[in-house]
Formats: structure tokens, sequence, C-alpha cells
DNA sequence: CATAGTTCCGTAAACGTTTACGGGCGCCAA
DNA sequence: TTGGCGCCCGTAAACGTTTACGGAACTATG
């Protein structure tokens, strides 16, 4: 309300638009700038009163903070970036997967008022470079790694640069940052436990055609477990596919082509069994009557014929534990996850369909 | 190289290490950040050892310019934003969809430096919070708006704002913005006219659950396609469905317990199919045998028992088209962009499957 | 009345870039 | 020599915020 702020109502008038931002809005309001943002910010060291019509006349006009401004005195941006690569032949996982998983992550961020963008990196590019160019300019104030590979360089670079992240999924190039995995190995264990319990002993499994860690883990339990009942894994029984429609049929066609087959499969994938089916069905085989079929969970499990016996996890709580998992390193949020797990398998549960209800013993 | 900027060495490398950024890499060059800026930005205007050193020194710092910075100067981001919705009930559409979208509008982005992000708005939350908190704020260059609702504020919301945006479905409430659509009337008109030349009379079909503009353009063609045949849409076969199996699975059921079955349907959405099979299935009856069954592509329809009659898309070249009609409206990049097509219906093709195999005049 | 404390607000300096402007220097022609 | 021109480069002012600092006005206390 200084007289030496103000000038005539015409001139202020004539003035307020040519300015913009904060500034347009102190103009209009005739109080500082420093004023208007500590109204807006919260502060406590504004009178309600003015911190009423800063408010009043943001709404007005119609202003919002700019964000690069912001950020670049703050040093912080309020975006979390999620990384994944687009390009079909990756992301076979499958429709609603990461669509659950982030409605997850974004229950807990929005509570910090914190946005999550998902960062799309081409197949066709380099992962390297794409963080170099968006996440390393400070872009993100963290980030979550998703579909990491066996031997992947993601992961050094953002540890080198301090920059706070957590991957879904573990690498054998770990930096000590946090991680989150699906448990396969338990998945592994139940499934050929399972199956050997109904007589089974020529069981064959999948794996992804690419680096992904889960298929070593997968296989590697697998085989452990298939040990233990004194089994072994035969390696003409492990096949690879790629994690789509396509891939699963292959997997059938193969299968079926074998001199001996197995009495038993185990999927890796979600959305290969559809596939799967149809180069059985295609021959006369029915998962459930002449092969046990164990899969993953997904939204069209249960309407395969006959329904598909698979695992499944909440992926909308495994967002949240990514989100928080990710917030308990970051130094500003840390205080409100004190007890975040660092490194946690995921458990996944048994869905009971037919499709394995096949018993050797009985046959 | 001027003497004054130059202090003594050891003190120049203790000093260096103070500062950050673009400054950093100055003090390191004993150069001045102006012609360090230059150089990296490639401008013409700088010597050409001076830039190579330059760039030398960025690689071996490990230097990246940061975003705020660089955006708050020139007022843009160099990122555009593709709006989608969280939340499995809205897409079904599955990221399967996305992704390929994504990969084509990236391909264009790519040639231009701009960088995609999705912005991922939770089905929670208001999309209008939602835009003002993150589009509105500077954020993006530019907006990719898909899944448009009949009404959607968020149309006016970025027109008024003056941010460059295109979506992905026409609205009722068009601003004048530039838009792709699937071309459902096609799909509908070509549908109704393939089942109707085999002798199809009462021919169901179903639309989206909730708003899109797609359900109605969708009934009101095969209305029109109906009549023009002769022939009306009986209301009580047009059956409303969400974009998921379970959803398909219903109108399966709903279908089954009709008095008079109808002799075909038409499904609208990707993913409904597997559901709406499964129904049948429990039933014993069998698409392409007793009912002739059209619906849309999508990676399993092939894999369907009998495999899927639809309506296919090049979803990637559809991203493509977005991206460049979007740029076609951004004045930096319009002059590269001259005749792309600011409204286009975009087609889709038939693949025959046996879904529909079923002919009337032979039964 | 003097002093101390509280409440609120204005001032100005950052944050890390880009870029308009001007100037030093070397070269060439008159 | 003088002037003009071209090549590079340094200087400094923006861009829109947030926030440390200090001070004015007021209240309470002695």
């Amino acid at each position: 309300m200084s007289i030496g702020n103000r000038i005539t109502r015409g001139q202020a008038e004539e003035e307020t638009l040519r300015m913009k931002g904060i500034r347009r809005l102190a103009q209009h309001l005739d109080i500082s700038i420093g004023t208007v943002s500590r109204a807006l910010n919260g502060r406590p060291d504004v009178n309600e009163e003015t911190r009423r019509r800063v408010l009043a006349a943001a709404k007005e006009l119609g202003y919002v903070p700019n964000q690069s401004g912001r950020s670049l005195r703050q040093g912080t941006t309020n975006i979390i970036g999620f990384m994944m690569q687009t390009g079909t032949e990756i992301t076979g996982q499958g429709d609603t997967f990461f669509m659950s998983v982030f409605d997850g992550v974004q229950a807990v961020f929005a509570r910090h008022k914190l946005d999550l963008v998902a960062l799309l990196c081409s197949s066709q590019e380099d992962p390297g470079d794409y963080l170099r160019r968006v996440v390393a300019r400070g872009f993100a104030d963290g980030v979550i790694l998703s579909a990491t590979q066996r031997h992947d360089p993601r992961v050094a670079f953002l540890a080198e640069r301090n920059i706070p992240f957590v991957t879904l999924g573990r690498t054998l190039t770990d930096a000590g940052q946090p991680w989150l995995d699906l448990d396969f190995e338990g998945m592994a264990q139940a499934s050929i436990d399972r199956l050997v319990a109904r007589g089974h002993r020529r069981i064959a499994i999948t794996r992804p055609h690419d680096d992904t860690n889960l298929g070593y883990v997968f296989v590697e339990r697998c085989r452990q477990a298939l040990a233990s009942h004194g089994l072994t894994l035969d390696d003409s029984l492990i096949f690879r596919s790629t994690p789509n429609e396509a891939g699963g049929y292959q997997v059938g066609r193969d299968l079926l082509a074998l001199g001996e087959r197995p009495t038993a499969i185990v999927l890796i994938n979600e959305t290969i069994a559809i596939g799967f089916y149809r180069a059985l069905s295609e021959a006369g085989v029915k998962p459930g009557r002449d092969i046990a079929v164990i899969g993953r969970y997904s939204p069209h499990a249960q309407f395969l014929s006959p329904a598909l016996t698979c695992f499944r996890l909440s992926l909308r709580d495994l967002g949240i534990a990514l989100a928080e998992t990710l917030l308990s390193t970051m130094p500003a949020f840390s205080h409100d996850y004190p007890q975040a797990a660092v490194n946690k398998l995921w458990p996944m549960q048994l869905v009971e369909g037919a499709s394995d209800a096949v018993d050797i013993h009985h046959s």
C-alpha cells in the first residue's frame, strides 16, 4: 500500500497489461511481488486478508506460476519420471500393466504435490542419450526405471549423477539403489512344487527373449526347485519367447514339434498364454486336459478357455510401494517414509483356473 | 584468452570446482560463458577450434545444460506432452495401443529435438486441475490430447491459453483445434454393408459405456447404413460395454439372454472380443458358425478361435500424423509441415478372419 | 516515554541459461 | 595512413520465480 508504489490509476491499469506473471499480479494488487509469492506459497508471514486478495486476483487473472522460473530458483521440478521404452516388441507386457502401476504411483505422489510423467524412450534410441537429454538436465527430481535389463547402463548413469531413482527389477549392475522386483523365485518354486505334486516330471518353462534379469532368476529357481524333487531341467524344454501373442504361439508350435512332449509348462510372460492356447487348439491339444499350463495373470486370463491358472499381483500396490521407496531416498520426503522397504520381492498370489487341472497320477 | 580473465593456475583450478553449470565450463576453459553457450548451440560466430575445445571439455566434465535455465530464457521447453488418463477402467485400450502411437509420434519429434512425455492424469483427478498444474505452467510447448470425451473441458482450457494442441478424437466442444479421429463411420458402414450382403438382417452393435464421441458417431452411422438397406436398428440390440474383457463378457451374456437373438454383432472396442468369445463359448455358441462377429484389431485378434474379422489401422502412422499435425500449428515448426492435414478421419482396413463367416443365405 | 517484540511487507539477490550489443583485432583497399 | 569490413569474443541484460534480510508500523511491557 505504499504510496511510492502507486502511480495514477490509469497508468497503473495500462501498465498492468504489459506485465506478465507474478509482476502482473503484483501490479494489479499494488503490492510487491515478494508478498504475492509468499501469499501464494502459503508462507505464514503474510496477512490473511492480503492472502485472500492475492488468491482471488490470481484466480481472476488466471495466473499460474511459471514452472521454469520456479524450478530454476528452487532447484526442484516437482516432477518424477517413470521411464519406459516404446515399441511394441518390448511392452507386450500388456495392456493394463503400466496403467495400473501408474495409478498407484500417482496416488502417493499426489499427496506430496509431485507430478508423474512417463518418460518414453524409443527402442531405436540409446537410453543413455535419452537420460542425458532429459533427466540429467534437471528435468525430474527422481526417476523410476522399469523394464531393467540384466546389464543396464542406466543404473550407473543415474547413480553417478546422484539422481534419486528406484528400479522395478534387479540388475547385475545394481549400484546400491533401491529396487523392487516381482517374486519370480516364489512363482518358480510354487509352480514347480504344485506341478510335481500332481505327478508331473517333465516340465517345460519359458523365458524372455532378451536380457531381462527375471529370465535368469526364473530359470535358475525352476532348476533348483526341480532338483529338490530329484528332477532335472531339460534344456530343450526352456523356450525363449517374445512377450506377445506371437511369441506364445511360437512356443506352442515348438512344443508340439518335440518328440517327447512335456506334460506341463510354466509361462513367464503375461500375454503369451493366448497365443500358446491358439497353437495348442490348432493341434487339438487342450490345456488342463492334455497339458498343464500355469501362467501370469493378465486381465484376460480368466476369459481364456479353460481359465488360466496364474500368478497375480496387485499392480496398484506395487506402484504405491515404488513411489514410497523412491520418496524414502529423497531427502525432502524421506522423513515421511522412514520404514519404506529398500529392496523387496513383490509376492504373487496363485489364482486357480482349470488350465493346470491335469493330474498325472490318475491318468 | 584475455589476460584479465586469468588468475593464477592454482586459483583458477580451485575456483573451477566451486562453480556449476556453464560457468564451470567457462572457468575451466578460461573463456566467457557467452562463447561457451554459443559453441554448444552451434552458433556460427565462434571459432571452430574454440568450439572443438568446448565440446571436448563439456564431455570431459559431463556438462549438460540446465533445462530450467534454458526454458526460462527461451520461453520454450522442447517438450511435448501426450495426455492420457490412468486407471484401468479407462484404458482397456491397453498400452500396446498407446505404445505404438507413441512410437510414431516420437519418430517425428526426434527430428526436431523435441522430447515426448506422457502426461498421466489420474481418473480420480479433475483433468482441468491437472492441466492447470502441469501444462499451463509452461511445462510443455504443445499437447496431444487422447481419449477425448464428447464434452471435454480440456479443449476449451488449452484453446483459451493458446497452447498448441491436437486431439485424437473429435468432441462436441471443438475449438477449431486440429484433430484426427479413427474412421468409425467407415467401419460402421463397411461392417453393416458386409453383414447385410451376407443376409443378416438382425444386427447388434456395441458402444462405449462412457461419453466418448466415437460411440455416438458409430451408432448413428450404423443406423443410417441399416436404413439404407431398408433395415432399422433395434435399440435393444445396442449394448453398452466397458472397454475390457469383462465388458465383452457381459455383452455376450446379455445377448444370449435375449428372446430373439441377432445373427451378427459389431464390437466397437478393441479388447472386448475375448470376453465376448468366452461368454458365447460357455453357452456352446460359436462365432463364425452360429453368429457373425466383427471387431477391432488388437494384437490377439488373430489368435482367437476363430480368428476375429476386424478393422485394423497403423497406429504408428497415426502417431506420425498426430505429431505432424501438431507441429504444423506451432509457428516454430509449421514451415516444415505446410500441408499436414488439419482434420482427418483415419481409415481402417478390414482384416478377414473366420468370425463372420456365417452366411445367412445358405443356412 | 523508552524499549522490546511481533507482524507484515518491500528490496534485491540469486538460480542457469541465451542473446543483443559492442568492441578488439587483423586484413585489405584506397 | 586511414577507413572499412569480417571474424570472434566478452559483457550484461534479460527470463520468472523464491527467499534472506531489513525495516516500518504497531503492540505490549516496564
